[in-house]
DNA sequence: ATTATATTCTACTAATTTGGTAGAATTACA
DNA sequence: TGTAATTCTACCAAATTAGTAGAATATAAT
């Protein structure tokens, strides 16, 4: 399952594509009905990751950085949910060999898990934001 | 990603389906490197859903009720892991709808999501714990 | 310049989940 | 009747989640 910051991501993600301009924290909150100082972090966070810019003072606000078209649900995964796969050893970007495994190149588990991993990652890079945005 | 518990229930599975008989809790706990108290509690869990059967006493131990060809990761999951969707509204057993959205027939996210938890499932349905034994 | 309003930054917190442990009770075989 | 296994109840520390509070800073309009 996903987070709520996961999944708020992406319903603000949505919202300022459907908009295409500068809007305001509390526009996004109160539409997709995000708590306006938890959104906060997540727009700051979408910010560090390079999707959304910010314009700071009273006029301010946030906006897509990025076209709706090359962000997609596998990347946003990543920052706010973690690997993609289902242990870390069937990782691509997050791999971790296993502690409790005596033998990583014959083990089934990982074999199997990395064949989860693999077409999980292909549903979820084929999603994006523009996909989501109503008549888009 | 798993939780420890739930990758625990697969490799407990595993070894018992390749072992094929009676086995005792810290064989399987020394095999697949299980804490033995923590795995007591997983067994018991699985027998409570009818994967595995226990004999009590000095000769007693765990075994398989199930033929591991009819045991898959998509049961396991929603027992260890909960929902196989992403998202509450796009779950099948778990469905619960969303409270801050306002017209579900239409929300594109639950829509994706659903193609997402059905491309999951398949996979996950696919791979039986049989799959995963050794020269199986 | 001042004010209003926005983002930015730091810190804190309550609730839940995770990953276990401890120890007693029960069962059954030898 | 002892031994060794499962079963049961209760507890616990650490991490994660889902926020909140409030001050600092930046900008545009008055």
């Amino acid at each position: 399952m996903l987070t709520q910051k996961g999944k708020y991501a992406i319903k603000a993600l949505i919202y300022m594509a459907e908009k295409g301009v500068l809007v305001k924290t509390q526009d996004i909150a109160d539409s997709a009905f995000i708590p306006k100082k938890f959104l906060e972090a997540i727009l700051l966070e979408l910010k560090r990751h390079g999707f959304v810019g910010s314009q700071q003072g009273a006029t301010g606000g946030y906006f897509l950085i990025r076209p709706a078209t090359e962000i997609n649900l596998a990347d946003l995964h990543r920052i706010f949910e973690g690997p993609i796969a289902l242990i870390a050893c069937a990782a691509e970007k997050f791999y971790k060999p296993c502690t409790d495994c005596e033998n990583v190149a014959t083990c089934t588990l990982r074999i199997a898990m990395k064949h989860v991993r693999d077409q999980t990652f292909d549903v979820l890079e084929d999603i994006t934001i523009q996909k989501l945005v109503k008549s888009g």
